[in-house]
DNA sequence: CCTTAGGTATACCGACCGGTGTGGTTACTT
DNA sequence: AAGTAACCACACCGGTCGGTATACCTAAGG
């Protein structure tokens, strides 16, 4: 995503709570508009479509969620692979938490052909990837097998605490732990 | 659900269709009233409202996939514990997965207050319980915590083979197992 | 000094949304 | 024979959807 102007950036932010909060489906651009003070027009100047500015808001909120994983430090390369279920929970706890933005955005746009869908498909092997190389760092015996069941345990997650269950992030990382030996 | 009539029962039919391949938002009355050769007028007569077609087809499908999951046997515990690993991955290999109709659902109506909320929590609830009655069958130190981490794993393939990562059923068995110890 | 980028405001477009009203037809029940 | 439940056809409602058109304003840069 090249630079925003400051009108853009005003319109991306609201998208992405409204988005977020409420559905892709369920907020119009009018709405959009409103929250960032701009008019239709700008909104169009700036991202061309709905489905646009949609890929702009999960791009950004994929990027944002890599930094916060690599902010989280941690001594030892088993201690950021299961470090990664602290990050999953603190970010939930961030924000009033209504499940994965991805795994949400996947749920309105069954087209396979909306740009958006590569996005989240890529963000999903780029954990896998993520869980594999700490795996292969902590000198785990098959990293992409456990990078595999890993990725499971971390989309139950979000899924989970969405449907009100709790302490899903701390149960995924015991499991995790468990599946480390 | 009460027993429907013959119209009632095609408006459902293909509500849960269209629903679940296109989205609930994306989906209008009229369509599924054209596509059940029904008039808009005995739709309302039958479901009253889109919300309580919404409930309908979520609380039967909820029911399906229980009586699908009775149905599949397993000698011991263990085995319809692991087996349901199996139950799943033939589920979805029916017709052309588009993710867990329940988290869509999630996804798309973020109102707590919206009826199909309550089924889609009492789904998730059930799938643990599900997961620690066997357990606690199966003679597992602690079918709680063994239910916790099974349904994280449940949850984690309907994600990632929306995501289009493959053998996620599988692999979720295969870390159950390894967590049964 | 004049162009251009990045805005503003407002009105409009056709299409579709969920939902209702009116009235007529069939077929089974009492 | 009368009544009723289940259905059809069709027209209509106010509201919202994504997107566009016209016209004007303002500040920065050659």
């Amino acid at each position: 995503m090249q630079k925003l102007t400051p009108a853009g950036r005003r319109v991306l932010d609201v998208a992405a709570e409204l988005f977020y909060r409420q559905g892709i489906h369920a907020v119009g651009v009018e709405a959009i508009a409103a929250g960032a003070g701009v008019t239709k027009k700008t909104l169009y100047a700036c991202f061309g479509s709905k489905d646009q500015l949609v890929t702009a808001y999960l791009t950004e909120r994929d990027q944002r969620w890599r930094d916060w994983l690599a902010e989280w430090g941690g001594d030892s390369a088993t201690d950021r692979l299961l470090g990664t279920f602290d990050a999953l929970a603190a970010w939930m706890d961030r924000e009033d938490f209504r499940g994965c933005a991805f795994v949400n955005a996947l749920a309105e746009l069954p087209s396979a052909d909306h740009p958006a869908h590569a996005v989240v498909v890529g963000q999903k092997h780029w954990m896998r990837d993520y869980f594999a190389d700490l795996a292969r760092e902590a000198g785990v015996a098959d990293p992409e097998d456990f990078a595999k069941s890993a990725l499971l345990l971390y989309e139950g997650v979000t899924v989970a605490a969405s449907a009100g269950i709790d302490g899903a992030a701390a149960q995924a990382r015991k499991a995790a732990a468990a599946l480390l030996g």
